[in-house]
DNA sequence: GATAGCAGTAATGAATATATTACACGCATA
DNA sequence: TATGCGTGTAATATATTCATTACTGCTATC
């Protein structure tokens, strides 16, 4: 598969801070909403949530904002879609050549 | 390769930036200065060393200031060390688990 | 001797990233 | 009804990133 530089640097991004690798440890078990995952890394929901975009514009992620059946509070879940993070100097050669 | 929580993160951040990736494309052609590189990018030599140092923190590169026979000023060389960036769920699992 | 090649360091500035608090709103529960 | 759960948005503060200019100093070349 070919990958533009901007896919490129979007996945570098999103790898690029522990909190990050952290979700999407925690998103590879299953799926969690974002009062949730801000209570437990104890770090307010908005950063939790800057965070997710980050990871979701980066293909990792995918979120849908749910209700459940014995509780009418919406809650906004989050899963992972993919993870294959795998870079090669050809890949850059397509790009740059 | 058992990989660190920083080993992920600098390596997600040298690839998060454009100029980088080139700089990564172009020393594997083959090795090249740091005043070479700031003409054919078209950017400050400061800037260059910035994304050379980030790029050499990351593991991905090397270098050594060189004296060539037929010159005596000296030339800041760098040159690709390795390009390996794989990045898997289980590698994250261990740092977390 | 002036200009260009080549390095190092320092100061500065604009933009982005990271994180917080604060507000509004609705539902659940003691 | 007060408190907690859960969302959204906005304002703010600090740190870092990215890029520049400016200075120094040496060698090469016209």
């Amino acid at each position: 598969m070919t990958k533009t530089l901007q896919q490129i640097t979007l996945v570098g991004e999103a790898v690029s801070h522990p909190v990050r690798l952290k979700l999407l440890y925690l998103l590879s078990e299953k799926e969690r909403y974002v009062y949730e995952l801000s209570k437990d890394l104890d770090l307010s929901r908005q950063v939790i949530q800057l965070h997710l975009k980050r990871l979701e514009n980066a293909g990792f992620v995918e979120s849908d904002l749910r209700l459940e059946d014995d509780d009418n509070r919406a809650k906004k879940f989050f899963r992972l879609k993919s993870f294959d993070v795998k870079l090669e100097i050809e890949d850059l050669a397509k790009i740059f050549k």
